[in-house]
DNA sequence: GGCGGGATTGGAACGTCGTTCCATTTTGTC
DNA sequence: GACAAAATGGAACGACGTTCCAATCCCGCC
């Protein structure tokens, strides 16, 4: 007989799956530094021998979480009319991910290669095709898009990481930033003109609206080598 | 009597400068994983807790050395006519800088609020200004540039991370990239057309000319909003 | 010119992590 | 029901960042 009744333990079965949506929940919950395969093996009751089974290592578990939040990306932002439109859309598709959870915004940029990136390049390329950009160019302005998005990723888990898991994200976020703005405007004003006048933008700017003018400079940047 | 002949202790005597020169040395020949507080101290023929007295943590000492090595960019790339000039030959003793001392761009875009950035920021920042781009837009305009630069350095920092310490470079990143295209050339071609496309140019770009196309295509997006 | 106390040193010890190892249990097959 | 393979859980390993502390050094003062 194949089909068996589940028994007791193979309902609570491990797998590549449950693990990945745990430690998806650790991340999401408690921050990039929580999740630890003792913590992991904890909240599935269990070894972490057991889930050394099933995942390869801690790489390949960050790897496949960050995968399955950006498929959705990828898979969702579809719509729009024109290139642009698209790949604005998909761009703050990003955003949001990483809003939700950080953690995706440090492996990105952390490891380039892995496969979420690869969709990624897609997605943008297919557009960057549309709009007409020269075929000699795409390499280049496909690679640029990219690496302004890894590096905003970058950042935004740069500051989740900071901030202590118990506390109101957006309290923090403002008073963090006026910390570095105060900072910035005690700097010596012949050294630094420049950054003494951005610390007076600091705290106010909107990440999600910075994020999108970037995507535009660099649209409006391949606009002009089409 | 204030001025005596330093005794032998005196003249080894640790210091911050020695401990980030120390470490600095380790990081080029041996790679970002090597420095370890044991290393350094076996390096420095002392032990950890020498160092301790000295630097607050790794991650002070790791901002230190960053800054260490990006000061000389931005007092050095002063020179050219035009803004545009500037910035390219800034970011180019940028990616130089990255390029001999692959661990400063994990550090630079690991931790965006160290004084590494800020240097940065100030460098491009005045550039930008004389660039004639209006007020108002010069906060995205100059942190979508430091995206871009701090995005990039991540990349080289991860594959520098994948490198072993043993091997010729050059050989490795050229059978790196082929093998990476040759995984991409085996994906399924309806649902990654581009990604297929690109696996031919990957093996064969030249880093330098990637990053300064990408700087050229975000100062030609600036023009456009001037 | 010795001496007291702060500055500095070297190394042991602590707690945590990723990973490996292995004895044990569970599962599917004849 | 027995046997091999798959899967499990937890102990153990080695390395790390950091802390702690006894020992040593150096300087200003009597």
């Amino acid at each position: 007989m194949k089909n068996k009744i589940p028994t007791e333990r193979r309902t609570n079965a491990l797998s590549k799956a449950r693990i990945v949506e745990a430690a998806i929940e650790i991340l999401d919950r408690e921050g990039e530094d929580a999740l630890t395969f003792r913590a992991l093996a904890a909240r599935l009751s269990t070894g972490s021998g057991a889930i050394y089974w099933h995942v390869a290592d801690k790489n390949d578990l960050l790897a496949t979480a960050t995968d399955h939040v950006i498929a959705r990306v990828t898979t969702n932002a579809v719509r729009g009319s024109t290139p642009q439109e698209v790949i604005r859309t998909m761009a703050l598709g990003v955003f949001d991910a990483i809003h939700a959870h950080p953690w995706v915004g440090g492996q990105l940029s952390r490891n380039p290669w892995q496969y979420a990136v690869v969709r990624l390049l897609e997605g943008v390329g297919g557009q960057v095709q549309a709009l007409g950009v020269p075929e000699h160019a795409q390499f280049n302005a496909v690679t640029a898009l990219m690496s302004f998005i890894l590096g905003l990723a970058g950042q935004y888990a740069a500051g989740a990481r900071l901030f202590p898991p118990d506390m109101d994200r957006a309290a923090f976020r403002k008073t963090f930033l006026e910390t570095v703005a105060a900072r910035w405007s005690r700097l010596d004003p012949t050294e630094h003109p420049f950054v003494r006048q951005l610390s007076k933008v600091l705290p106010e700017h909107d990440d999600r609206e910075q994020f999108l003018a970037g995507i535009d400079l660099i649209l409006a940047g391949m606009e002009s080598i089409r």
